[in-house]
DNA sequence: ATAAAACTGGACATCCTCATCCAGATTATG
DNA sequence: CATAATCTGGATGAGGATGTCCAGTTTTAT
């Protein structure tokens, strides 16, 4: 359903966003997330030239979350990696004649828009421990629940940049 | 998404359901779906093996439906031939001590259960023409919505012989 | 400056999906 | 029976997704 890669690239902002301003290197993330480091590495840099991460070379670098988990999305993070194939038009094109092939193309591309939708809900942040009694980490989540900011995954760069 | 099998096969029991007595041979199914011959064979024993479509060797020989549109739905064609991967338990186990990772899980399968749903739903009836001025194909279709006849997928067979 | 830590990017290996081809088995027709 | 039509199933290959490896570059610490 959803490819192997976008399940790894997905681990590794959600288990980031455990410490969502702490920088990790490879390996931290790949043996958080049992990813292989390799591949990983590989998946980190096209979240990081997708602006989702940032990553820092040399020693005490490694990479960390570009943005706070609240604005970060399931679908966000799939849509860098690997993004859902939406069925625009049915294949047939116009030879199309036949009896139900438009209208399959059509039911099967209304599911994609489900999962699209479920997926664009799902922010990073509801993933992690919503049990009130379960912040034994120090994590100062973020009050309010799903607070004012809205979770906008396209844009290449903003202007935050609080280091 | 889907994989192109299961596409390939949605398409040819669709396509074969615009006359669902009929029999067809591969070639004529390909032509009409546009899906390559050679590969069509294959998928068309995979649901041949399945009891989705009857096969008949020799000189007039082909495939036809071994079902009623009504009684065959879009998920049921799928889990025949490339299964949605559901997925059970976080993949990471019991050493999954992490933030996020088993919600994560828990929300992309979520998408999947919504996938199912919506597909399950989905008759190959329901794909040819309901325009109810376009009942033109003398297919009474199961009015009132969902009506009494259950969609069954599954059964290896059943004794409805009718030939 | 030097060394160590860490990411970058290209080359390469492996596996699976998609696709093709063909010999063989089955069936209808004359 | 002979022939043609048609499905069956195995061998094979192309290409992409997944995964590994390593030399090179950047950065920090001493």
């Amino acid at each position: 359903m959803f490819t192997q890669t976008s399940e790894y690239a997905l681990r590794a902002v959600a288990w980031m966003a455990g410490d969502s301003e702490k920088v990790y290197t490879t390996g931290e993330i790949a043996e958080g997330t049992k990813v292989p480091t390799s591949y990983l590495s590989k998946v980190l840099q096209t979240l990081a030239r997708a602006g989702l991460v940032r990553s820092q070379r040399g020693l005490g670098g490694g990479f960390s979350l570009a943005r706070r988990p609240e604005e970060l999305t399931v679908l966000g993070v799939i849509e860098v990696v690997d993004p859902l194939p939406r069925i625009e038009h049915c294949p047939l094109g116009s030879s199309c004649h036949a009896e139900g092939l438009c209208k399959l193309h059509a039911a099967l591309d209304e599911a994609m828009s489900l999962v699209e939708d479920c997926l664009r809900k799902a922010t990073i942040a509801s993933l992690l421990s919503d049990l009130p009694s379960e912040s034994a980490f120090g994590l100062p989540r973020p009050e309010g629940g799903t607070d004012s900011t809205q979770p906008s995954e396209g844009l290449s760069e903003d202007s935050k940049d609080e280091s």
